[in-house]
RNA sequence: CGGGACGUGGCGCAGUUUGGCAGCGCGCAUCGUUCGGGACGAUGAGGUCGGAGGUUCAAAUCCUCUCGCCCCGACCA
């Protein structure tokens, strides 16, 4: 491709509303431009990039037997009602009507539709099927943001499994791990598979592939030294354990006037730092009023929760509610004596005695309760946010709390879609069985940007050769030097004729601009090509992650490049 | 959905407080001089000031409504 041909709209400056690094920096280099909020143009340098991407996802679904479908993007609504998903993910499923006023939808997701291919199957010989396809997916997510993180149309690769039993399902999700591992290297990324909580996907195991990115929405608990990884809606940890002064007297009142916060109270009085409080906070719950119990010092994860109560209605209580559950405001609150309300306890406040909390009248706390004695604890749950520091759950050592993109999800689905939507064969004894699901996403535009935010410098990115828009550019400095256009376009051409994707900077532009495009746009070889080099026989290549220069007369350029370039497309380097 | 900010040529911004000819830098076009790290000079094109309504002799500027967009918190590939 000739540059002065191509349209590749760099920007001198960074476009004002872009925070994220990938989004100044695909912005800035003329890769995407935005439409409206979440929806994104790929421009050509943007779509090379996205394809060469596809096609390592294609390589590695496909190698462990995957097949290649496209399902549509519009829905009717029957299916998904019959899933229970048309009425249960309302908010960011869009839905629309045709001309015979027929509900449909956009596909957010597509195990509805792929599960009623799956109702063709009709034998356990046929089984297992690895199915997929990349196909534009619409959510309308409440906050796009960061350019390409968080969009509301995208393309995804979603692959599904289809097994007799659990026990091919779990085969086929190993695989999938073990695949998805091999993708991200290839993109140059180290990506930390966690435990994650499946959302509403409903399914009963789910990993995520996290990769790590000041840019990123999620956190994940990490273990150094045993590699335990977890997101930290589930991360569990372990606590130093505390010895409390024994305490035999009953729960007695103290005033506590003006004191809201845990923070206020442990400095009010040295019997109640934090973690000698009991932290009460009140949520409706499916409706009903609960309590959730914490140590002062703990916060709480909201979707452990979720999970642990087993239903999506979950928030905090309003003041009124609290007033009318407990009799207090927040900040005065607590569980001792507390029936009719539901309470659930974290474990780090097991057996703990002394402890301090709400007296349930405003201004009020009690000092020396016992958690066990003093408070009717219905249900025990892991409702703590793990923190940094705090031991890991596997080998002990301190765990680190990162910052993360979520660049890729596998779930074992089960059963859920089958029964729902009747796919199922008949076994060896001629048995119905319902088919045992996974479901598998990848989404390529997050992926895209996720590799700008993990390589890049204050020039912009830097492409591993995997996926770089051009392996090599090759930049004429003077561009009415007669003998340097010549020697240009020989190298040019060969690299073309050896396969190399090469973009030819022949634009009348002066070398500085030359140069900085070529590093924002990240190509990893440049060659450059001036009478001064050219005066003593050879021409520069420069490789773009380090700086390094090599001089080499034309034809060694060629081959070195050959080489090389060939040798970095399978790693992510 | 709650909180904050912003909307003025392609990009980045000033002008709004105190109403009075719509400006600057970059980019773009033409010509000339330049040419190994974002050159210089000259000339020029390009804007319903997000939109609607209102106040006024006069609105980018004041008032009302509305749309869009970004950032921070609850959701996901």
């Amino acid at each position: 491709m000739l540059w002065s041909r191509a349209f590749i709209p760099t920007l001198r400056d960074d476009p004002a509303d872009a925070e994220a690094v990938s989004h100044r920096l695909l912005v800035r280099g003329g890769f995407i431009r935005r439409l409206m909020a979440g929806s994104w143009s790929m421009l050509p340098l943007g779509m090379r990039v996205a394809k060469k991407i596809q096609d390592i996802i294609r390589e590695e679904i496909d190698a462990i037997g995957g097949q290649e479908m496209l399902l549509p993007v519009v829905h009717p609504a029957e299916i998904w009602k019959k899933t229970g998903r048309w009425d249960d993910v309302e908010g960011i499923l869009v839905k629309l009507k045709d001309r015979r006023d027929a509900d449909m939808l956009l596909a957010m997701t597509h195990e509805e539709i792929f599960t009623t291919v799956a109702t063709e199957l009709t034998s356990y010989r046929q089984l297992p099927q690895l199915w997929y396809h990349l196909q534009t997916k619409f959510r309308d997510e409440p906050r796009p943001k960061g350019g390409l993180l968080r969009v509301r149309e995208f393309t995804m690769k979603d692959s599904y499994s289809f097994d007799i039993d659990p026990a091919g399902l779990d085969v086929q999700f190993q695989r999938h791990y073990e695949a998805y591992g091999r993708i991200f290297a290839r993109l140059g990324m180290d990506a930390i598979p966690v435990h994650a909580s499946s959302g509403w996907m409903g399914g009963k195991e789910s990993v995520e592939f996290m990769v790590e990115a000041a840019a990123g929405e999620d956190e994940i608990a990490f273990c150094p030294s045993c590699r335990y990884a977890a997101n930290t809606e589930k991360a569990t940890s372990t606590l130093p354990t505390v010895t409390d002064p024994t305490a035999d007297a009953a729960p007695q009142r103290f005033p506590t006037p003006g004191i809201r916060t845990i923070a206020a109270l442990a400095g009010f009085a040295d019997f109640a730092a934090a973690d000698r409080q009991i932290k009460t906070l009140v949520y409706m719950i499916a409706g009903q009023p609960a309590l959730l119990l914490l140590r002062g010092d703990h916060e709480l994860m909201e979707q452990k929760a979720i999970d642990g109560l087993g239903t999506w209605d979950v928030r905090p209580a309003h003041d009124e509610e609290i007033v009318a559950a407990l009799g207090a405001h927040a900040g005065s609150l607590g569980a001792v004596g507390v029936s009719g309300v539901r309470i659930v306890a974290d474990p780090a406040l097991h057996g703990r005695c002394g402890m301090v909390t709400g007296a349930n009248e405003d201004d009020w706390h009690l000092r020396d309760v016992s958690v066990e004695r003093d408070i009717a604890v219905d249900t025990w749950l892991d409702l703590r946010l793990v923190a940094a520091g705090e031991g890991c759950p596997v080998c002990g050592e301190p765990l680190e709390v990162k910052r993360t993109i979520e660049v890729g999800h596998i779930f074992k689905l089960g059963t859920k879609f089958s029964e729902a939507l009747g796919a199922a064969v008949l076994d060896e004894q001629g048995e119905q069985r319902v088919i045992w699901m996974g479901s598998y996403g990848i989404g390529v535009g997050r992926n895209l940007a996720t590799v700008v935010e993990a390589s890049h410098d204050d020039k912009g990115i830097v492409w591993p050769t995997s996926i770089a828009p051009y392996e090599v550019v090759v930049t004429v400095v003077k561009g009415d030097d007669a003998p340097s256009v010549a020697a240009a376009e020989h190298i040019y051409s060969a690299l073309q004729e050896g396969g190399i994707d090469t973009l030819l900077d022949d634009r009348d532009e002066r070398p500085g601009v030359k140069f900085a495009d070529a590093e924002l746009i990240g190509i990893p070889y440049r060659v450059t090509i001036g009478p001064r080099g050219l005066a003593e026989g050879v021409v520069e290549v420069v490789r773009r992650r380090d700086g390094t220069v090599e001089s080499l007369d034309p034809d060694a350029a060629v081959a070195h490049l050959m080489e090389t370039v060939r040798r970095e497309r399978t790693l992510g380097k």
